[in-house]
RNA sequence: GGCGAUGUAGCUCAGUUGGUCAGAGCAUGCGGCUCAUAUCCGCAGUGUCCGGGGUUCAAUUCCCUGCAUCGCCA
């Protein structure tokens, strides 16, 4: 059996919902995974989501819900997502799984027998209000800068692990094994930040601080904090100590995360483990962060611009493929809609869609749809053999792949395709046709043509699996077949001579930048109905406003009026105003309220009564929301 | 505040150990083809390689420093 792979993504903190960085994550993890697949190796593919801690406790107040009903929600927007954006999972799994607590607690007992979990006392400045402890330099004038209140100094007990006894077995071991943690920038952050003394690790949390979390199995007052319950879901997940699945897959790991959390995965996991008895992973890839361009986005779809989204309007193949073209895996890249485009556009319509067309094209026209018989002999002596380039690109393809370089492996097959388009423009096959005595020539550069689109179809399967099984059909193959198996693709005149073609298509059409506001808002298809935004203004028009912060004196109905309401209000000075807002507040209500209101606009009389401004609120279909400020402030503080 | 990373053509970025390294794609301009989703092919540019020092016969590439951006820690 062939080496088998074992592909992680962290598991995601449930605090937040699943956003792009979470996508791309998870969709290299497939792209690897499904690569692997190709290599014919056994796969394992694991994710899932981060349940414990008082963050969680706190976001779940804020909703008045149980942790656990709230981790619950959450949790299942991740798994969710998932299928959507095709990704093929192996596990999911939850930190409040029962298995995986029962885990975390052996591999804790193991530690604390062998001697490397100590308790200790300490004491520092406590914020109650925020339920942390602060040091000094994080107070603002000695005070909470949250809660504006002095934290108390107080003493606490709890449990480290002593990861100072393994500082230097860890620098060894990453000296030994230069690509443990990749790309190199990384590894060396991390050989960088082990030149200091390493601090032992505080892996606990008293139960009067936090109940929700896993108990230690030596201690009951204590639940485990952070990392020994988070980072054992690796192991926990394969079944550890005893699964098959462990047996088969581990220590056959590679790990990916953000680079935000290069320190717990690649100093505290591989130290947990050496303490444990456990072997390490083998390789740490870490990845950047996605900028998002506002500017380049399209307001189609109403005021929140959510990248993911996207994948609905231009498909999730181009999604797919652009997030794995445009980052150069381990730096920082920019999203927007407007690259996505020009790379769809670019690549995918104009290079691979259309070279698709006009390959299938020829192939119908002038070998009635049925795949032509080259000639070894002819195609020797005129040098019409793909073959040497298909091979070139498959083997820098999979060593791009194999470093994680996802970017690198992408463009060597797009020289492939460019190759393509030059061995058309160069054979001239619309030529051939017309000289029957051409006809092996004409033969041989099509089925070469068609051949290297097989190479193709399979090398692109990772990153977009359904059009590589589309390319599949249309080329008169099964997908079902395992079209994708790297051998396979290596071993050339893989298309059999004489078999039928499906009439041809268009693989990713061509899409208008900017987009057509009717056509937009068609394809969109979305439930958000804000209205359109208005055209961009510059900063000195919007200092032409007056906004100042006013607190309402006095409210009562305008007579014979459903919706007004005339209110008394303090702009620095007192004025009188009239608001539409009858049908969402009660007059008596309003007394003492800080709203906003524009206080240069033209005074209007609106029933009689005289209006010297204008009051901020949010106009929806059914209520009315006034806009205020988030704490008190002098009537005539400006806004801007 | 400490540690680390990044800063190269209008845009997005490649540049493995210092000496044809000043590049690619997109965008722009011009030319060619017509099989193809007005697509493809060819040609043409533009750059104080972030600023300032230093090492060297020679630095985008090494060292120091400043600025900007990002991440981690505090």
């Amino acid at each position: 059996m062939k080496t088998p792979f074992y592909i992680t993504t962290p598991i995601y903190y449930v605090n937040a919902q699943p956003h792009l960085g979470h996508a791309y994550t998870t969709i290299i993890a497939d792209v690897a995974r499904r690569f692997h697949e190709m290599c014919d190796q056994p796969t394992f593919f694991l994710t899932g989501t981060d349940e414990h801690g008082d963050k969680i406790v706190r976001a779940a107040r804020r909703e008045k819900m149980s942790p656990r009903a709230y981790a619950d929600k959450v949790s299942a927007q991740f798994q969710a997502l998932w299928p959507k954006l095709n990704i093929d999972l192996s596990r999911f799994i939850r930190t409040t799984d029962p298995g995986h607590q029962l885990v975390v607690k052996q591999i804790l007992q193991k530690i604390y027998d062998s001697g490397d979990i100590y308790f200790a006392e300490y004491e520092g400045l406590y914020c109650f209000g925020c339920e942390r402890f602060y040091n000094e330099r994080e107070l603002v004038d000695g005070l909470c800068p949250d809660h504006q209140t002095a934290p108390e100094l107080i003493r606490e007990a709890n449990y480290f692990f002593r990861m100072s006894r393994y500082q230097q077995w860890l620098i060894d071991h990453i000296t030994a094994h230069p690509d443990f943690i990749r790309p190199e920038r990384y590894r060396n952050e991390v050989l960088a930040f082990l030149r200091e003394p390493l601090e032992d690790l505080c892996i606990s949390r008293p139960k009067s601080r936090l109940q929700w979390g896993i108990s230690l199995p030596f201690d009951d007052r204590y639940v485990t904090y952070v990392w020994f319950d988070a980072l054992i879901n690796y192991v926990s997940a394969l079944g550890y100590p005893d699964g098959e699945d462990f047996a088969t897959f581990w220590p056959q790991v590679q790990h990916i995360v953000a680079k935000d959390i290069l320190k717990p995965h690649g100093i505290y996991w591989p130290i947990m483990l050496k303490a444990a008895g456990i072997p390490v992973y083998q390789h740490l890839n870490v990845h950047g962060y996605w900028n998002i361009d506002q500017s380049k986005m399209s307001k189609s779809l109403g005021n929140v611009v959510d990248p993911l989204h996207l994948k609905d309007i231009y498909g999730l193949d181009p999604f797919r493929y652009f997030l794995l073209r445009e980052m150069n895996f381990g730096l920082d890249s920019s999203f927007s809609e407007e690259q996505l485009v020009a790379r769809i556009n670019a690549d995918l319509a104009n290079d691979l869609g259309n070279l698709f067309s006009r390959v299938t094209a020829m192939a119908h026209k002038y070998h009635g749809g049925r795949i032509p018989a080259p000639d070894p002999a002819v195609e020797a002596d005129l040098k019409l053999s793909l073959q040497a380039e298909a091979w070139k690109t498959i083997e820098a393809y999979t060593a791009a792949m194999h470093e994680f370089a996802f970017h690198r492996a992408v463009q060597m097959v797009w020289d492939f395709i460019s190759q393509m388009n030059k061995y058309i423009d160069v054979t001239q096959p619309w030529v051939l046709a017309k000289d029957k005595r051409a006809r092996p020539q004409l033969d041989a550069a099509i089925y070469n043509l068609l051949e290297g689109l097989r190479v193709v179809s399979g090398l692109i399967y990772p990153v977009m699996p359904d059009t590589a099984a589309s390319m599949q059909r249309h080329l008169g193959l099964d997908p079902a077949e395992r079209f994708y198996d790297l051998e396979g693709l290596k071993a050339w005149r893989g298309l059999p001579p004489g078999s039928v073609l499906p009439k041809t298509v268009a693989l990713f059409p061509r899409i208008d930048w900017p987009p057509k506001p009717t056509a937009t808002a068609a394809a969109a298809d979305t439930p958000l109905a804000a209205p359109a935004f208005k055209p961009q203004i510059s900063y000195e028009d919007f200092s032409l406003l007056d906004l100042r912060v006013a607190t309402v004196l006095k409210a009562e109905a305008v007579p014979k009026a459903k919706k007004l309401l005339k209110l008394e209000i303090d702009v620095g000075e007192r004025r009188t105003i009239v608001a539409g807002i009858a049908g969402s507040y009660a007059p008596e209500d309003l007394i003492g309220a800080q709203i906003v209101v524009v206080a240069n606009l033209k005074p209007a009389k609106l029933m009689g009564v005289l209006s010297e401004g204008m009051l901020l609120a949010a106009t929806g279909e059914e209520v009315t929301a006034l806009a205020t400020v988030t704490r008190p402030m002098p009537p005539g503080t400006p806004l801007r």
